[in-house]
This record gives structure tokens, C-alpha cells and sequence, in this order.
DNA sequence: AATGAATGAGACTTCATTCAT
DNA sequence: CATGAATGAAGTCTCATTCAT
């Protein structure tokens, strides 16, 4: 960002554009996401836009970062306490699920769709490793067998088995489908606490 | 297309037109896919490309129809003959792992950032009841116990899971880890052999 | 239009774009009347035309419904008032010949080369309905025999001999010519006023 | 036109190019009017119509040139014979009417839209003197008296009449009004025949 | 002569960004 | 600081014309 809101003015503007640029990046796709339209939807001008962001690359990395802080934020929850395999695999897949339905195109719009010039989607963001971090530590609490890959190969699984599920959930608009997300649930559960064949 | 090629000589350009799409969109991505770019890699002018392809969305359709086709080949071949599971699963994962290593990012490019006006991306469309009715018979023919979804159910978890996995070792540059597809191979047949618990 | 012009200075500027846009299109027909050219010959880029003008068919329809007001007015003007036929006839040609002295070319290029949308040309338009109305009521006004046609016919003929004779002295550059116009009103009157024969 | 068709067949090939050409003018108008069309229209390919046509221009050139014959073989017949006015007008616009009747979009086209190197319709082109030229014979042989202007500006009057009713009538879908014929007919009679006031 | 594939200048239009008010 | 008018590079697509076969 160009200049760090001081007043509280300031930030509520550049609250109501990080706002309304997910909304339509949501609603309407990467196409339709100008910097004037934003601008509009925001209820500002492109010029104060332009005063808070210095290009469009920047609003997209905010927006991206305020999403994906959401994702993390939930896989510490799913993190915490002392669970079953069965209880923290249910709760985890019920919350991203959750997540992703509340604006189901903003996720793949941001990841696959956006372009980004900072390393967010680099394999070694920071983003990234805490992303795999989480996971490789439920393989730790919960793999039931020592044959197989490495914890963080397993981790990397695991979160693209969820990556790839929801993803194609999400076009299939079947987010709220429950055998769906059951079976889900017997896949992870099923794949950590396989025992040697 | 615009105009089917009748000359030897329009076939080679049809086909060096398509290729170079392919190439541009896999190494540098939607953005820099436009219609003056592919022409010039191409070896072709502007007005070849439009006296083929009546508009920049119908050239993508076809790259996206040459990649799909290619994967249903995949599809179609691994589940030929009698096989045990992990022979199966095997064959699968290393063809589609080699299928995505020739172009990684074009995949990931045709399915999530070129539009579409085609439904070939519709959840409903013939690509995907082929090729979700390939996992379908998978699992028909190999599913240990009668626990869990439907089978049809189990097809788009399989379908998603290859998908999500492929997708982000193309992005992780992993295409050719070894352990990552010994791991795949492995949750996919403990998913599928998963007897009763 | 797309966007109401708000300040002073696009006020400017619209204007400048529609008058430039006029003068092209008289000297030049409408072969040279490209969107970049209007837009240098206006003295601004042409993402400014496009900011008041969605697309090149509606600076037309500015440009055309701003001269054809311009010639309702002249036709307004001719009808008011207690006139004998000459003085009527004598009025209504010079203020007509003047209209189109201005632009010579403007009138002919909008009627028959320009492109329309919406309904300008169309036989049943308000435009047409009011300008064979001024005629109809100068007819029923003045006419000095039942004999001929209807009102409407006259008043439909009377038009068209107006147009056809401006629109070729356009074409010939004589729509200075004297001798032209006390002839044409000569025509016109000689018409109206025939008694039977 | 490049080179003269000396053999049956090249006669046949340029027959055809001008008559698809004509039927696309008159039918769908100068935007539609693309040398590819036309020729395809014809039955040939583009490059036979380059064979005999060194442009564009050149072949509207032709395509004018036999109409405006025809235009004029019908002022020539009109003028044969010795006749009343009435007989002469009566004639004169029937045939007019019969002769815009067959294509009502080509003769405005050819007029009004399409562009012209050659001085068709430049005011000084043989076609013009003739054509004015014929209505000055008649003037000279009807003119009932020495009042208003000279012959060769009621000539001009004359033809402008003629055209401007036409034309309208075209756009309106009338050319087939006998009423409007019939009023055609009177105004000119009026105008030729008018006594001293 | 004929064919039709190939060319490329140029037209229309969009949108990220700047800057006068 | 805010506004929104203005800019212009860049992208998509057309079509008159050429030329290898």
C-alpha cells in the first residue's frame, strides 16, 4: 500500500474498497474487476483508490492476503485441543467448507485467476508454509503408521486432496452437499490412520 | 472453426496456430495469451489466425478440446484390461502425471482462467460424465467394501483428488517427485481397498 | 450518450467532439469519419470520446438528432405567423438553403450513408411524423384546389422535392445560387396554389 | 478494368462478378460490399476478381456504369416521338418508378454510399450532362412560358424532383403508390405548363 | 488463368493510470 | 484529500490485396 491510512476516515475508504473489490471478484470474476468499477462499487473515487493503492496489483495482494488470513485463521482452530483423528478430520473439512460457501468464487478468482507479483503463490511463501505447517503437524499427531511418505509429503496431500475436492465442489455448486463432505471424511480418516498392510 | 483447412499448407498452419496457443498459455499464462502473440509465435500472421478461428475464445476451445482429448485417451487406456488395484492406480497416476508434464501449466490454465462460452467446463457437460463415468467404473470394479458413498460419489472425490494433487505439484514445480506419486498411489488405493472398519 | 457530462470542462468537450465529428463527416463523408480521427480533429483522445459515447453509433445519433432539431426548428419557425404562399415559400427556402449552407454535405452523408440504430430514418419516426406534419399544415393552409391528392401525399411531395433539390445543389455546389432558389420557390407555389385546369 | 476479357468464358467470369456485386449492393448494402463476398457470391475466387478488376473502386466503377446506362436508356426512349406533356410526364415517370422498382437499394447505394474515384458523380461527368441535358430537351420542347429560369436550371429542378420523389418513395416502401404517381405526374404538368401569372 | 491461403495496416474499443480543479 | 475528466498504449478483429501453387 502507497500510504498507511492515519485517520479513521481513511481506513473505513480503504476498508470499502478491499470490500468491494472482493465482492465483484466473487460475483463477477477477474474481468469484470477494473479499478474504476471497483472504485464505484466502493462508493469513491479512482483518484482515492489510486491514493491508498498504487496499482491494481497491490488492491488484488489485499484482498488476497485478507482472504487467505481467513483460511489460516481456521486452520489453527482446527488445530487446537486434544482430538480425535475422527473429530478434528470432521471439523476441519465442516469449517473450510463453510469458508469457501460464503463467497465461492472469490477463492479460485484469487488463486488461479489473479496474477500476482509477490510470491503468495510461490511454494516458499510464508503463506504456504504455514499452510503445509499446519497440516504436517496433524500427520505428526496422527499418521498411525510409519510406512508411507514423509510428514510434509503427506501434509501436501492432504491440503491438495481438500484444495481439489472443494475447488471442484465449488463448480459443481455442491458446497453444501453432505455425502460429499462425508465421504471426504472417511478419505482423510481413512488415509492418516491407515495401518500397515 | 471458421473455415476447415483444405490445403496441405492451411492444416500446417491450423495446427502450428493451436500449438503455439498451447505453449504461450502454459509458459507465460493467460494474460500474455493475445491474438497478435500467438500469431507471431506462430510463425503466422493475425489474419491466418482469424481466417481459422473466428474469434480468440473459440482458438482457446480448441487447445482446451486437444488437452481434454488427450486426457480421456488416459482415461480410456488405463482402465483396459484386468488389473489388480494397484496396477490400476499405478498406470493411472503415471500417466496423468506424464500427460501434465509436457505442458504443466496449461491444465490448470484451461480449466480455471480462459473462459469458456462452450460448456465444456459446465459440470453437466459430456468431458466431464466421461470422464467422471471412467472413476465410476474404476470404483465399481474395484471398491473393497460397500461403506462409504455411492460410487458415483466416490468417481468425484477420485476425479477431484487426481486434479487437486496434479494441479499443485504443476504449481510446486513437483511434477517429477517420485515420493509425491508413490503417495498418491498410496491413498488411492488405501481409499479404494479400504475394507470395512 | 453514456455518461452525463457533470463540469464545465466536459460539457467542453462533448461539444467540441460532436462538432468536430459534423465537420468531418460533411467534408470528408463517411469514409474518413473514424473514431481517432474525430477525436484529434476534437482536440482529445479517444478515450475521451468514449467516456460520452458508448460506441461510434451513438456519436452518429448525436450528431444526426442535433442537426435534424436544427431543421424541425427552421420548419417551426416557417409555419408561424400569418404569410401569404410567397412569403411562406420565400422564408422556408432561404432558411433551409442557410441550414445546409453551414455544412454542406452534413445533411446527405447523415440520411444516406450513416448507419442508424435507432429509428431516425425509419418512414414512421417522430422525426419524419413531425416534418411531413409542418408540410401537411402549410398544405392545408395554402392549398387553392381540391384537385390531387390527399393532404398527406402533398405534403409528403412538397418534402421531397425540398430534399432532392438541396441535397443535389449540395452536390453541385450551387446552394449559393439565386437563380436556384427563386426557381424552386416558383415550383412551390405555381404547386400549391394551381387552380383547376 | 485490368484487362479486357477476350475469351467467352473470361466475358462470362466478369458478367457474373458485376451481377453478384449489383445483388449484394442492392440487398445488404456498401458494409456488406467486400471483395471476398462478392466474389464468393459469384462462384469465383478473389483472385479471378483481381484478374479483371485492378480494385475495389474499379469494380463499383463497372457496376455503376451499367446501371446508370440503363437510368439513361430510359430517358432516351422517354424523350422519342412527339408527345403531349402529359403523355411525356406520364411516361417518363412510370418508367422511372418501373426502373428503381427492380432494385430500390442499388441506385441510392451507388448514389449516396459508395465512394468514387472517376467523376460519376462529379457535377461536370458526361453521365450528368446527359442526363440533365435530356430533361433540358424537354423544357425546351414543353415550357409553356418564358417566366422563371433558364432551361437548363428548370432541367436541374426537373431531375432534382424526380429524384428526391423517388428516392423518399424507396425509403418509405412507396414506389408502388399509384396516388403518388399520379401527384408526381400533376406537379410536374403544373410546373412545365404554368402560364403567366 | 484460377485458386484460396496469407498478409498486415488500420479500425474500434477498453482500462490502468495521471492530474487539474 | 477527493474528484472525475482525460490520456493513450494495447488488444481484438476486418478486409483489400498479393502470391505460391
Amino acid at each position: 500500500m502507497r500510504k498507511a491510512p492515519r485517520q479513521a476516515r481513511s481506513r473505513v475508504t480503504v476498508e470499502a474498497i478491499v470490500e468491494a473489490g472482493a465482492r465483484i471478484l466473487s460475483e463477477h470474476g477477474w474481468a469484470e474487476f477494473t479499478t474504476n468499477k471497483v472504485a464505484e462499487a466502493a462508493g469513491v473515487s479512482v483518484g482515492s483508490l489510486y491514493q491508498y493503492f498504487p496499482d491494481k496489483l497491490s488492491l488484488i495482494e489485499a484482498i488476497r492476503r485478507r482472504h487467505l488470513d481467513d483460511c489460516l485463521a481456521i486452520m489453527r482452530r482446527s488445530g487446537e485441543g486434544q482430538k480425535s483423528v475422527e473429530r478434528f478430520v470432521d471439523d476441519l473439512v465442516r469449517d473450510m467448507f463453510a469458508a469457501h460457501s460464503l463467497n465461492p468464487g472469490l477463492h479460485r478468482v484469487l488463486l488461479d485467476e489473479a496474477p500476482s507479483f509477490d510470491a503468495t503463490r510461490d511454494p516458499h511463501s510464508a503463506f504456504e508454509a504455514e499452510y503445509i505447517g499446519h497440516y504436517a503437524a496433524a500427520v505428526e499427531a496422527y499418521r498411525a503408521s510409519a510406512e508411507g511418505a514423509s510428514n510434509r509429503v503427506m501434509a501436501m496431500i492432504l491440503s491438495d486432496v481438500m484444495d481439489g475436492v472443494i475447488h471442484n465442489a465449488a463448480r459443481r455448486g455442491m458446497l453444501g452437499s453432505v455425502e460429499l463432505k462425508q465421504e471426504l471424511v472417511r478419505l482423510l480418516c481413512t488415509y492418516l490412520a491407515a495401518s500397515d498392510r
